[in-house]
DNA sequence: CTGAAAGCGCTTACAG
DNA sequence: CTGAAAGCGCTTACAG
């Protein structure tokens, strides 16, 4: 077994010749170092493959280098493909992506509260968890730069990168009643404590006003837990109702997935008989010719990713409060005019 | 805006009128503490809302509370389901996950030349990455313990979780040749620089020791990139050929979904017209009745954790050298006789 | 441009 | 059982 490496700032000077103040210098690029010293040092750093002790650093001001990226659960598309955009930035720059998931109420109760965090990251950027005024605080206490991705805008100036879950929801259910549906009902996904996160609030804003403006009063919501099986129950509620909608409005192609599992497994045709659609543009959403209203996934981790770096660089870029990103409609074989 | 919390341990310390080293033994659970100092240090502390500084506290000898997961990308169904089985874990315990994601090759070498974890975690997990006896030998010198889950069975005893490929390969191919199959062709996939991965390799050996069991020789091999996209073109491949097998096994679920999606185009009938199978159960495995090898994901993840948290542990308990979980077939109506 | 020195907040022998 | 003190490896005023 190969004896572990342990290089430090001192070794680097003693090969140099100079102090460790230069060396700390040179390395980070700092003023007051000349270009002479400063190859030497940066060359000797190389040869001896020496990296600088986070901890050290941290302990006497200077940054962590990690930031910690907070999700609800990980095994779900949408949450790794955010996190793939995030990964890849700070790959590029060498920032540590300290990863938090919050599963269940519990776990979301002892991240705010007990805020394990706290001394050990740079930054942080949150993902789909709509915070409460509690919460708000509790984040705003790790006393680093955040950024929020979805969820509901925060207040304050704080930034925020995300869709207008709204105008998602209008695209789906305008495409439907374009092509003539006025029997449409929406599947809600709902969390384990049957709390609805903040993109389907807006979305079922977004549904509500454009069937109030078709004029169609009190439309049916079915809410189910979150996932394709939630979906696949969704629908298995719908086929119980004494009269079936002519076209379905899901929170999510996940749950759209589901639905159009129980479909077939119940010979219900798809669109001829019901038209489903959803929201995100699922890899999965192609392969079942689910009509979609796609959203930019990881570009909106991307976008995160970079606002934070810029804030944690020596310019101390001020972020841009709020980036709302595009959506569209995908059409796909899942939607047709009712029969 | 709250100030910024920076309760330290002389804090806790003044409080109780002891020393700081009474305050660090109490905390770790060190002996040495009367219990009546031990609960007064305990409850000041709560009360303070104290944490120690990891920074501190690794600096001074301490471990780091971080671990550092390797899995080659994230926004994949295997690797984030991993993910969360071991984000689990950590969470339970209140231990950090470091995230790093290689996602090409460039990413890879960086990463094993100049091991960015170095003095950054307590262990390491590594997720389906099959190691070169350089990138060994650099893993080793990180000088923490490590955990590999899948690729190649490390050397030197270090501990190893994951599936028996070539099983699982003999799984799904048996079932094949049980129903009447002989014209069978594989979909492998590889990485973006044409490399297989282990699991791959392993599993087109069990694909060619069943063939040539079954009296078949050289059945046909299709190589694509990774992914759903893969599988579709990896059919599109077998398609654009004079004859048509009468089965094709996919590497993996993905590739098959892709393979179900170029036939669904070409408007060849499943299972009709050709049976398809794959390697995983994923979530739309079910949703596209497909048949399949079904392995335990989360579980793999889990049990990393376990262990990497058990040598860890003032026991330093030793790791099992090796843990292979069970494989198993799952049958939809994706397969079926040969017409 | 360069270095000696203080200090970051802990842990750990070493005395009592 | 308890505390004073050294030391972990850096960064940062402060002098030169």
């Amino acid at each position: 077994m190969i004896p572990r490496q342990t290089v430090n700032m001192t070794d680097v000077a003693q090969r140099c010749g100079v102090s460790i103040a230069s060396v700390s210098r040179a390395l980070r690029g700092e003023p007051g170092v000349s270009p002479a010293t400063r190859d030497r040092i940066m060359s000797a750093a190389r040869e001896l493959a020496y990296v600088v002790s986070p901890e050290a650093s941290r302990l006497s001001g200077g940054s962590t280098g990690r930031v910690g990226v907070v999700v609800p659960r990980i095994d779900a598309w949408f949450y790794a493909t955010v996190l793939a955009g995030v990964a890849g930035e700070f790959d590029a720059v060498g920032v540590d992506l300290v990863l938090c998931t919050l599963p269940d109420s519990s776990a979301r109760h002892r991240f705010f509260e007990a805020l394990p965090l706290r001394r050990k990251v740079d930054a942080v950027i949150i993902v789909s968890v709509p915070l409460s005024a509690r919460e708000r605080t509790r984040l705003d206490q790790l006393g680093v730069p955040t950024v929020q991705v979805g969820g509901h805008h925060p207040a304050g100036g704080r930034p925020w990168i995300g869709i207008d879950d709204e105008l998602a929801a209008s695209q789906a259910v305008g495409h439907l009643l374009r092509i003539g549906h006025r029997d449409i009902a929406m599947i809600q996904a709902v969390d384990q404590e049957g709390t609805a996160w903040a993109a389907d609030e807006a979305r079922i804003r977004g549904f509500h006003d454009q069937m109030a403006a078709a004029g169609v009063a009190e439309p049916t919501v079915v809410r189910v837990p979150w996932g394709i099986d939630g979906g696949a129950q969704g629908m298995e509620t719908l086929l119980s109702r004494p009269r079936l909608p002519s076209a379905v409005f899901c929170h999510s192609d996940e749950i759209a997935l589901g639905a159009l599992r129980t479909l077939r497994k119940s010979g219900v045709a798809v669109p001829q008989q019901i038209s489903v659609i959803g929201v995100d543009d699922h890899p999965s959403a192609d392969l079942s010719e689910l009509t979609t209203v796609a959203q930019p996934v990881r570009e909106q981790g991307r976008l995160a990713a970079v606002q934070v770096l810029g804030a944690l660089g020596d310019d101390g870029a001020s972020m841009p409060v709020r980036t709302t990103l595009p959506t569209r409609l995908v059409i796909r074989n899942s939607t047709a005019p009712p029969h």
